[in-house]
This record gives C-alpha cells, sequence and structure tokens, in this order.
RNA sequence: GGGCAGGUACUCAAGCGGUCAACGAGGUCAGACUGUAAAUCUGAUGGCAAUGCCUUCGGGAGUUCAAAUCUCCCCCUGCCCA
C-alpha cells in the first residue's frame, strides 16, 4: 500500500490542473478509496492516442485501487460540447451515438488495466430528469458566467449564432456530477471550465464539491491543434501496426518529446538516453518513438515488423507490400491486351475521379513496372502481375489478368 | 412583428451582369530536396477519352443574347427596434 505523499505524486505526474491540491491529500488520506469521474461523448466512432493520455492516467488510479467511473456521454453528445469550437456541433442521432458508444466499450477494454471500473451511459439518469428538477438546476447558473468563456465570448463578439442547447451542455454534465458524486473529475485541459462548473453545481446543493484534475491535449499530428478525428490528425488505437508506425513517423520532429512523455510516460532521463543511443539523430530517435508506440497498441512482433517495413519502403526505396490486387478481365482489354492508362490506374481505389488519376500522372505520381509515365493519352500494355506504384506514400498495386 | 447586414467549392474568404469552374489563404495530393511520409521549395486541386462539353455560388421562380452577380417568393444566421 502506498502512502499518501506516494500516491499524490503518481497522481499527479503530467498533470496541469489541479483544484485544489490540498483537497488531494486531504480526499487521500480520508479516504482510502477514492471515486474518479471519466466521461467521454463517442462523438467518433474510435479512441486515438489523445485518449490515450487520460487512459493512462486513469490506470494510474486503477493501479492504486481507486474507483473509476466511466461515462458515455450518450445523451451529452446528443446536445454537443461546444468546448473550443467555433461553431456549433452538429447534434448526433441516438443511432450515431448507440454505434459509436459500442465501439468506444470495446476500444477501452483494449487499452484499460484491470480494476474498479464501473461503466455508465448518462441518459441514464438524464433522461429521468424533470423540467421542474431541471429549472431548479439552471436558476444556479447565469448568462454572464457561461459567457466568460472564450468560446461563447468569440462567437457572442462576431455575430455567431450561440444555440440555447449549447448552453445546456455545461449543466448537464455537471449534473452527471451531482448523480455520481465523483472525488475527483479528470479530463483534458479544456474541460476545466466544465468541470469547475460542476464542482459548483455539487457545492450548491451540499454535496462535497469534486476535486477538479486536467491533463495535457495531445497535440494531433499535424503539429498544430489538439488529436481529433474530426480534424484528421489522430492515430487510431485499433489501427494496422504499420499504419501506426507511419503515422508516428509523420509528426513533427519538434513534438517528439511531448509524445514520449504523455503515451510512454517517459521520463526527462529516459528521453535524454535514447536520444544519446541514436546519437541525436531525429529519424533514429522517431523510429524507436514509432516502435514502442506500435508495440503499445499492438505487439513487439508486429512493432518489429512495421518498423522493417518502413525502413525498406522509405530508407531503402525497396517496397514489397502490395496494397491491393486489381482484378482485370481479358475482355475488358483492347485486343485482349491494352487498356488507356488513366482507366487503368483508376482502378486502384487510390483515386476519387479520374481527373485525379490523371492529374498525378501528369504529375509524375505513377510508376508501372518502375518506369514513371507521365503520358495520359497512351494506352499500356496489360501483364498478368504487373505492378503500378501510386503516389509519395509509395502504394503498390498488382495486376491480376483473368479470362 | 418591423428595419438592416449576411448565406460562395473540404474550410476560411474574394467576386456583385459577360474575360468565372469562380482571386487568395489553409487543407489535401504530386514533384524536387532530405534525416523521414519532418522542415523547405515548386506545381496541381468540380466531373468527363476533354483545345470542347456538363454540373456548381442557401432553395424556388423570373428578367436578359448572357446571372454567383439584377427582381420576386421562401428557408437559415447576426444586429437594431417593438
Amino acid at each position: 500500500m502506498n502512502n499518501i505523499s506516494q500516491q499524490a505524486g503518481i497522481i499527479k505526474n503530467n498533470c496541469v490542473h489541479l483544484e485544489k491540491a490540498d483537497e488531494l491529500a486531504e480526499r487521500l488520506s480520508k479516504k482510502p478509496k477514492l471515486r474518479i469521474k471519466f466521461g467521454m461523448d463517442p462523438t467518433a466512432p474510435d479512441i486515438h492516442l489523445g485518449h490515450l493520455v487520460l487512459i493512462n492516467k486513469i490506470n494510474d488510479f486503477l493501479k492504486l485501487g481507486h474507483e473509476v467511473i466511466i461515462i458515455i456521454g450518450d445523451f451529452t453528445s446528443m446536445v454537443g460540447d461546444p468546448t473550443g469550437r467555433s461553431k456549433t456541433r452538429p447534434r448526433l442521432s441516438q443511432q450515431d451515438v448507440d454505434n459509436n458508444a459500442k465501439t468506444y466499450f470495446s476500444q477501452l477494454k483494449k487499452v484499460l488495466v484491470d480494476g474498479n471500473i464501473v461503466l455508465k451511459r448518462n441518459s441514464e439518469w438524464i433522461n429521468k430528469l424533470t423540467i421542474d428538477k431541471l429549472i431548479t438546476y439552471l436558476s444556479k447558473f447565469t448568462i454572464a458566467r457561461l459567457l466568460e468563456r472564450d468560446d461563447f465570448s468569440i462567437r457572442y463578439k462576431n455575430g455567431e449564432p450561440i444555440f440555447l442547447h449549447e448552453l445546456m451542455y455545461i449543466f448537464l454534465q455537471a449534473y452527471d456530477s451531482v448523480i455520481l458524486q465523483p472525488d475527483i473529475e479528470i479530463g483534458g485541459t479544456d474541460q476545466l471550465f466544465n468541470f469547475l462548473a460542476a464542482r459548483e453545481l455539487m457545492r450548491d446543493v451540499g454535496l462535497e464539491p469534486q476535486i477538479c484534475f486536467t491533463m495535457p491535449l495531445l497535440v494531433g499530428l499535424d503539429g498544430k491543434q489538439k488529436m481529433s478525428k474530426s480534424l484528421g490528425n489522430y492515430v487510431g488505437i485499433t489501427e494496422d501496426p504499420f499504419s501506426i508506425f507511419s503515422k508516428i513517423m509523420s509528426i513533427p520532429d519538434s513534438l517528439m518529446d511531448n509524445y514520449f512523455k504523455l503515451i510512454l510516460l517517459c521520463t526527462d532521463n529516459e528521453i535524454s538516453n535514447i536520444k544519446t543511443q541514436c546519437s541525436n539523430n531525429p529519424r533514429d530517435v522517431k523510429l524507436v518513438l514509432a516502435q514502442r508506440i506500435t508495440a503499445k497498441l499492438s505487439d513487439e512482433n508486429n512493432a518489429d515488423d512495421s518498423k522493417n517495413r518502413w525502413i525498406n519502403t522509405f530508407s531503402k526505396k525497396e517496397y514489397s507490400h502490395i496494397e491491393e490486387t486489381i482484378k482485370i478481365a481479358k475482355n475488358q482489354l483492347k485486343n485482349n491486351s491494352k487498356m488507356w492508362i488513366v482507366d487503368l490506374v483508376f482502378r486502384t481505389n487510390a483515386f476519387k475521379s479520374k481527373g485525379e488519376a490523371r492529374r498525378v500522372i501528369e504529375q509524375g505520381g505513377v510508376e508501372i513496372n518502375q518506369n514513371k509515365l507521365t503520358d495520359t493519352k497512351s494506352d499500356i500494355e496489360v501483364t498478368d502481375g504487373m505492378i503500378i506504384k501510386i503516389g509519395k506514400k509509395n502504394k503498390l498495386y498488382q495486376i491480376n489478368i483473368s479470362d
């Protein structure tokens, strides 16, 4: 059993904001088993590395024997969290939310350690909320307080719409805390306002207020914005190993330390050791990072394979991985042997339109059997086993001719 | 309910009767370069076997040889007044 200060040390690692630190120590000494609230809105069907920062922290709590309540915000995601949004979030349908929630549950299992976990959906209690009760709770919040938030005040100043249901979000997630009465709520730094609102509401209704605990937001692959599925700058935890590996290799160099710390929980010392071992070559450091993250999400073997394939493909330019086999019937060929290059290349799943295929051919992005071809008017002699390489990502497609 | 200002391609944002498939920025894709799919530079970016044709500028009608651009109706947003 850890003593209080040891525990607090583990808990505080990587933490950005703790409201309030002294309450944490006090609560730990008072209750051996704290109740932790972690809310996730199933706004997209996948859990990604950004979530993993928080999941790592949850695992810390679980390992210390605390109780973690994971709330799938099936109701709140139909409202839409306005946090950080410069425009209204589209409201999700019941159907979307259900589908997303399902994958959330199954993907969470993959990354959480065993322990005292309770899964809840917040529609369970929000659906039962009556209008008179709702109004009583709402009377604790003021418009001025809500408009303090940057996301709202900017929109207000710019004359952009703020819909009433968006204001409700803050209240609804606070109500989750009234029902569950957590000791601590944890989430990303962007959630601080929401958490504090919950803290105040709890105090207003005579409950012991929750401690608010925020973790850094992971910056996405673009190196600029927070990782999110909707921005397309994410690595899903169930992606195939090579895809995970490759995506990590594409992050800006400046992001590496951050990923080592937040995802792999490396200390500064460990990071500098890795750099020394790699002679400070950023590419090699990044290979270690990609290798370890892939191993964490998949396993060592897949991570090693991905690394080899990556080096072969991008460093040595020796490609072997066939992305897709394209079946072509012989009678689809002119004189049983030729095909217009644009049609041929469009047979791969690499392009949305023939115009796009044509463009990439013209720009020199297509090689057939190692020859770069740029004439979009030409017909190609199509042979069985022919290899088409497309684009910077060196995707290979193999032709399979059937009768 | 009344007045005013807006709604443009993936996003932001010009255009305000023909020269507009629509400036510019971001994104995306490709090429060069490199230490990597980082960074940087260059180019492309509605569809189509294509010096042309077809479909796009909130929705619908109309004026005109010609409309993203003008008129009318409708829908949506913001501001002001009630």
